[in-house]
RNA sequence: GCGGGAGUGGUGUAACGGCAGCCACGCCAGACUUAGGAUCUGGUGCCUUCGGGCGUGGGGGUUCGACUCCCCCCUCCCGCACCA
């Protein structure tokens, strides 16, 4: 054991020092945000006059699973930034809360054999534990958990204001029910399409039948449909929680489609501001695409086809080429499909159509039967070969009469448009390849350029073959064919222009027990019934198995069973909903875990208010809009890309509804999103194939060796089974907090994934040796910087780059950058000023204000030891001075043909003259332009000299 | 298949259209040391006949000048995927 210096900065000087300043903080309230009113605003005329600044990261999920290092990624971003923005004169509020209902933390507690809430508050305990010792500076004033009966009675509340609302197509914007009655009752608005089941005016409908119609309004609705049950996971999931292959997100088990009455949210409504707002959103483009494919908009055409004495709807995208239908397709489950279905087949039908069956209801039945059976799991292999089979029918083509045939086939999907299309081959590769396997003829309607060999030609060219007695399309773009061919079907009442979307109803209902219960009651005519808001939060009951009743994964005949359905006591209750006291049955299904997290950057404003969701006037300074046609919403919010279209989606959703009623004066929830990246990490199998624990492989001249064998390298996610985790605990203990901060925000971009090398970390704690050994004494532990010393020139131009270069890094979440030019300038001191030169204060301390953003312990401990009274969380950040950024003179590279032959030193302010003369007297440079042409010269003050020459 | 993003030393990365490789890891050498897995200093893209030459996935182009802009191609990652 050789001396460490007594006052050298090991880990274990850190670790105190950590501990130390958590402490100081939380008993000094150092990040107490206060708000502008209320009972949160003590201290606020500190702040007054500065811009507030409103950062947030996606909260976390206490499912149990171990933490590891890539975990707290984007927190120590947003420490960094609440940090530097606190300095730099902005009031921030950082907060952190807990999105604790769900699946995960429910099936965690089923195999820990505890209550959900047991094992979750024990979670978020653990959690909260390590962000403190991780020194973020979140406000624990305003922490929560969605399950906490304050916040989940106005997440309820919010449901009901969306139960309580209507989408006024006219308005486009979210009104109250009570208005839509009103306009009902006046007789100045009908029932929306398809929300009055009986045919008969509103004036001539009873109460009960009135409550139905208006029902069918709500922004909140109970729907019959098939949805997305999980036997597996006994609940039934949203579209965005189904894989592509039909599983269930969590847990990968089979999902089947089966109709139930399902609580659904009208994201539809939405769907157009949802898109067109994306646009005034700071997100990434990725994102903003992922959630524009999601939404999926697509503008075109509604025809109906006469076949029988029946209509076919069919939705195209391109009604330009309707002259080059030479069939059609449904769906397999299309409605229509029993009744247009033939008796048996024309004498000389094509083998190929009829699927081997003798009647074409044979041929239906069977291939339906397959398609059922084949459901999602294999529809997904595009390059499938095409199938289907003939109804023994033909439609007509409104523009010429032509017969088509019409066809089942699986390639047709219920889901999207109208479940039934026109056949287009010469214009659709799918259409093409149905047409090659069952012999049906093809007509070009765009011509195809000459040398197309053939196959479905989906790109541009002009109209042909498109005419009938009435209209011509030949000659015509595709823009001007859509146009021209619309209009015409329009003023023969053959079809419409239309718009449809593969976003898809919000799924809201689960059937689990770890979630919010729906303020609704049930009365005698099963009809919802809010539970009134003085009766809220409804708490969720206690009972005796809370776990779900689940099946076999692949038992696609069960049916679901919500666990609050086994609390007989709580399902049945007597209210007095104004109409005296009456028995009413809850509702026993519970909210998706979506919806806790759907609103709680609202609830961060003040989490104890009891009258109401939030105070408007909070909303207004945190979220509010900062000029006209600005969306306002949190300033920075960062998390995980997985959360692209579900949370993401509908967050942005209940905001937009929440502005049309009123509630909020932003349009969007998050101005600015930024999806941090992951830590990945090296894995290691032996010969076997099994894992080797990660920290204990060797390399060695480039081979990957554990206990003297050879293994093989992987580069995965960092988990248990790859048996490479790392923990923040592990390298706290090695390190300290600081260390790991630093190190982890120097090796990359936020929004970058990165691989994890522990052997790395080293580097970062030696910047922090560094920066301490400037301003404390190793043997000693006294401060030596030299007060009133000036520092030289030199110095002064090292310290305001570094001063430009982190606030230029900090800005734009390049922590590393900001952490390299930190290190020039750490360097540059411990080289200018060896052991026995002291630092001048005036260097020493601002050095301390740049790093105090990324390792805040070391840098409240040397702030302390300058002498220092109070936290450096509030000192003002340092400014760069220009004076001192601007060189007095340059080294400027001269080129010859664009290659850098020499570099002249020159003043700062030399004008491409003295830099051409400047270059030229340089001997190398001469020796290159000797005997040669210069023909032209590129002098760029400040940056190069180029002579071109022949 | 469609759409998006990215390819820079052994590694993570950095470079307003202007000196490619800042900073760090690793590696090499030295200093202080009984010692070094501490610390400090120096070096470290490749090739080289030591003049220099070549280098940002490949190939073209624009430009006095391209990692950066444009076109084609390759590879990897992400998203969507029979969406009419």
């Amino acid at each position: 054991m050789g001396d460490v210096p007594p006052h050298r900065y090991t880990p274990a000087l850190a670790q105190r020092i950590e501990l130390a300043w958590q402490d100081r903080w939380e008993a000094e309230g150092t990040f107490h945000t206060p708000n502008p009113t209320g009972r949160l605003s003590e201290g606020f005329e500190r702040v007054a006059d500065r811009p507030k600044y409103f950062v947030m990261d996606m909260f976390p999920y206490p499912s149990g699973a171990g933490l590891h290092v890539g975990h707290p990624l984007g927190y120590l971003g947003t420490d960094a930034t609440s940090r530097f923005r606190r300095m730099d004169g902005a009031n921030v509020l950082h907060p952190m809360g807990y999105d604790a209902f769900g699946l995960p933390a429910e099936q965690y507690a089923v195999q820990t054999g505890q209550h959900p809430r047991v094992t979750t508050e024990a979670n978020i305990a653990a959690i909260k534990v390590q962000l403190r010792r991780l020194g973020i500076d979140h406000d624990e004033r305003r922490t929560f958990a969605t399950i906490d009966p304050g916040y989940y009675k106005w997440t309820q509340w919010i449901f009901l204001q969306v139960f309580g609302s209507w989408f006024d197509e006219d308005a486009g914007k979210a009104r109250r029910i009570a208005e839509l009655v009103a306009e009902l009752d006046a007789g100045t608005r009908e029932p929306a399409p398809g929300t009055n089941d009986t045919g008969r005016p509103w004036a001539e409908l009873d109460d009960v039948e009135r409550r139905r119609v208006v029902d069918a309004h709500r922004l909140a609705y109970l729907h019959q449909a098939p949805v997305n049950w999980c036997p597996g996971l006994g609940t039934v999931l949203s579209n965005e929680e189904v894989t592509p292959d039909g599983r269930s997100e969590r847990g990968n088990f089979p999902v089947f489609r089966r109709p139930l009455t399902q609580w659904m949210m009208r994201i539809t409504a939405y769907a157009d501001r949802l898109l067109e707002d994306l646009d005034r959103l700071d997100w990434s483009d990725s994102l903003k695409l992922m959630q524009r494919n999601w939404i999926g908009r697509s503008t075109g055409a509604r025809i109906g086809f006469s076949c029988a004495d029946q209509t076919i709807e069919v939705f195209t995208t391109r009604p330009d080429t309707l002259f080059g239908a030479t069939y059609m397709v449904l769906a397999p489950e299309h409605p229509l499909v029993g009744t247009l279905t033939a008796a048996e087949w024309p004498d000389g039908t094509d083998p190929r159509w009829t699927g081997g069956a003798a009647t074409p209801s044979e041929a239906v039945r069977e291939y339906q039967r397959q398609a059922s059976r084949r459901s999602e799991l294999d529809r997904q292999d595009a390059g499938r070969e095409k199938t289907g089979v003939w109804l023994g029918v033909s439609a007509v083509n409104p523009v010429n009469d032509r017969e088509l045939p019409v066809f089942i086939a699986d390639y047709v999907l219920t889901g999207y448009g109208t479940g039934a299309i026109m056949a287009v081959p010469g214009e659709d590769t799918r259409d093409w390849e149905f047409a090659e396997a069952f012999g049906l003829p093809v007509i070009r309607t765009v011509q195809p350029p000459a040398d197309w060999d053939g196959g479905a030609w989906t790109g541009g060219g002009p109209m042909i073959n498109s005419a009938n007695d009435e209209i011509s399309l030949d000659g015509l773009d595709k823009a001007e064919a859509i146009a021209r061919i619309t209009e015409w079907l329009v003023a023969r009442g053959y079809g419409e222009a239309t718009t449809t979307y593969k976003l898809r109803d919000w799924l809201f209902s689960r059937q689990r027990y770890w979630g919010e219960p729906f303020p609704v009651v049930y009365d005698e005519n099963d009809l919802p019934v809010a539970v009134p808001d003085s009766m809220l939060p409804v708490l969720l009951p206690e009972v005796d198995d809370y776990s779900p009743k689940t099946f076999a994964d692949d038992d696609a005949d069960s049916a679901p069973e919500p666990p609050l359905s086994r609390a007989t006591e709580w399902t049945t209750v007597e209210l007095d909903l104004g109409d005296g006291p009456k028995k009413y049955r809850r509702e026993t299904n519970t909210m998706p875990n979506w919806a806790g997290s759907c609103w709680y950057y609202l609830r961060y404003l003040d989490p104890g208010d009891d009258t109401q969701m939030v105070d408007p006037e909070l909303e207004r300074y945190w979220l509010g809009p900062r000029e006209r046609g600005d969306v306002g919403g949190v300033d920075l919010y960062v998390g995980g890309v997985e959360h692209a279209v579900l949370h993401l989606l509908y967050a942005r959703f209940w905001h937009k509804v929440l502005f049309d009623l009123g509630y909020v004066s932003s349009e969007e929830p998050f101005r600015r999103l930024v999806n941090q990246g992951y830590i990945s990490a090296y894995a290691y199998t032996d010969e076997r194939g099994f894992y080797v624990p990660a920290a204990e492989v060797v390399e060695e001249d480039g081979r990957f060796t554990f206990e003297g064998k050879p293994v093989n390298r992987e580069y995965g996610k960092m988990g248990k089974s790859l048996k490479n985790m790392v923990t923040p605990d592990e390298m706290i203990a090695a390190y300290g907090a600081d260390t790991l901060r630093v190190y982890e925000m120097s090796t990359g971009p936020l929004e970058q994934s990165r691989p994890w090398e522990t052997k790395a970390v080293v580097g970062s704690q030696r910047l922090l040796q560094r920066i301490w050994r400037v301003i404390v004494d190793e043997e000693t532990g006294a401060v030596r910087t030299a007060d009133d010393a000036q520092p030289a020139e030199e110095t002064l131009r090292a310290l305001h780059r570094a001063i430009a270069g982190v606030r230029d890094g900090m800005a734009t979440l390049r922590f590393n950058i900001a952490i390299a030019r930190i290190t020039e300038l750490t360097n540059h001191l411990t080289q200018v000023h060896g052991a026995d030169s002291a630092v001048p204060r005036s260097v020493a301390e601002p050095l301390v204000l740049l790093v105090a953003p990324l390792a805040p312990h070391i840098a409240e401990e040397l702030w302390a030891r300058l002498g220092h009274e109070q936290s450096l969380a509030w000192h003002p950040f340092p400014e760069a001075d220009e004076r001192w950024l601007v060189e007095d003179t340059v080294q400027v590279a001269v080129q010859v043909n664009g290659k850098v032959r020499a570099q002249v030193t020159v003043p700062a302010d030399a004008d491409a003259a003295a830099l051409e003369a400047a270059a030229r007297a340089d001997e190398r440079v001469a020796a290159h332009l000797d005997g040669k042409t210069v023909r032209r010269v590129v002098a760029v003050p400040g940056r190069l000299v180029n002579f071109v020459v022949g």
